[in-house]
DNA sequence: TGATACTAAATGTTCATACAAATAGTTGTT
DNA sequence: AACAACTATTTGTATGAACATTTAGTATCA
């Protein structure tokens, strides 16, 4: 563990300089609340600007992981949070752990041009077509979800690829692309027809809607995946402690 | 609404700057994803230096109202209420961070008799009062989501206190009672005639509708809550990571 | 047509410097 | 002992300057 600053690295001092400090702060002496040096002086160690330290103490204050007060000095934030939530299991394989058998109701697979939000999120343009992936699954009984997945041109898909194997263990094994981050948003929205229709309930009716924003090792964006959920047969459950 | 800067306010130049710039994107034409000025022009308009200005905007970047380009330029980001770190940050405290300002249309306190679910949460029988707390909640137009709280008689609430305070600072300061542990269970539903008219939405309609089951510090059950959000006002956001 | 090279414009990084404001402790006074 | 005034230390605010890097479009050339 290096706890200097490589002034001839590409990487920005800043980012040293934030990363150095997670490591320092990881001391007990820190955690048990001690003071961390003064500015100016650790400025001077690292042989930094002040103001490029501040940028980098800055983001870990905004990460809740430091507590600076004024004339005083900055210290360790006691109680962090940590929001984690373990939610790593492919569909199928949830479902099976709750003791429902997936079924596939429909599959298409198809090369479209991305809409604009969609080529924003993978930083490409809009007039090259990516792989969009369609699937209505549910249970033994009827449907109860219809996903939408597109996928970064990155990754190199074909549109042949045998999709009913589990999406993630496919696109590890034959793509060697791994999902590290995901970024959900989930709200409840209306059914229109076309949702209505595939989940057979009323149009205007309520669909648990979760937008889910996948990236590779390397946090670079991998695949956008849309899920309408029929409601009262899902429930997003999340665990959150403080630690 | 004065978009210019003060230099004799005590206001810090850089504070003054993100609330012009909170309400700059208002506009439209912002939202629409028009280009922000640029920092050096923007800077000479309003007789600050860039830094100042930066470190106005960094703090809206962190806050996931706008999106740097490097090299091209600052632009609104395109997305809903979210409730990212609404874990433990109490919603009025996520609302003024997000440039919101809450109103409480509602606030009702009560000692009711708890249902078989919520005795049971507790872990408590059902012949025994507890305090119920509601709230009906939103922005300054209009309500946007109603809260159902019930509490542990273990708390020792006596029903009369300040509920408008931030609720966990409150049960932290005057009762020693930490939330540490939060179970959290999201879905769509339909709106019963109940919650349609605190949420001034139609009968049927889609809510989105979260249970927190909420356990201080010996993992003993403190709170039971219920939250009804109105649809597409509200998204619920998780982050999370392979570790 | 298509690839390559260039360029203007914008954000990103870094520095040195100065003064303001708050804190916690110390010193002085009653 | 209680209170007030002072002080050294530390973070907060603000400036101006310079150069690096990336982007998106334009111009050039094969």
């Amino acid at each position: 563990m290096k706890l200097s600053i490589d002034h001839k690295s590409p990487v920005p001092l800043h980012i040293q300089a934030e990363q150095l400090l997670r490591e320092l702060i990881k001391d007990p002496a820190y955690q048990a609340g001690k003071l961390l040096p003064n500015e100016v002086e650790l400025a001077k160690k690292l042989a930094i600007s002040r103001t490029t330290l501040r940028q980098a103490i800055n983001k870990l204050v905004y990460d809740e992981l430091l507590i600076r007060k004024k004339g005083f000095g900055t210290k360790v934030a006691s109680s962090k949070i940590s929001s984690k939530s373990m939610n790593w299991l492919s569909f199928s394989q949830e479902m099976k752990a709750r003791g429902i058998n997936v079924k596939n109701y429909e599959l298409h697979v198809s090369w479209v041009f991305p809409d604009e939000s969609t080529a924003s999120f993978f930083d490409i343009s809009t007039d090259k077509k990516i792989v969009k992936m369609e699937r209505l699954r549910g249970g033994s009984d009827n449907p109860f979800v219809y996903f939408i997945s597109y996928f970064h041109p990155r990754i190199g898909l074909t549109g042949e690829e045998d999709f009913k194997r589990p999406l993630y263990e496919m696109l590890e094994d034959e793509y060697s692309t791994v999902a590290n981050l995901s970024k959900e948003e989930i709200s409840a929205i209306e059914a229109n027809k076309f949702i209505a229709d595939k989940l057979e309930i009323e149009t205007g009716g309520p669909v648990l809607f979760r937008k889910r924003f996948v990236y590779d090792q390397g946090e670079r964006p991998m695949e956008y995946n849309l899920g309408y959920y029929k409601a009262e047969s899902f429930v997003y459950t999340v665990e959150s402690r403080r630690t």
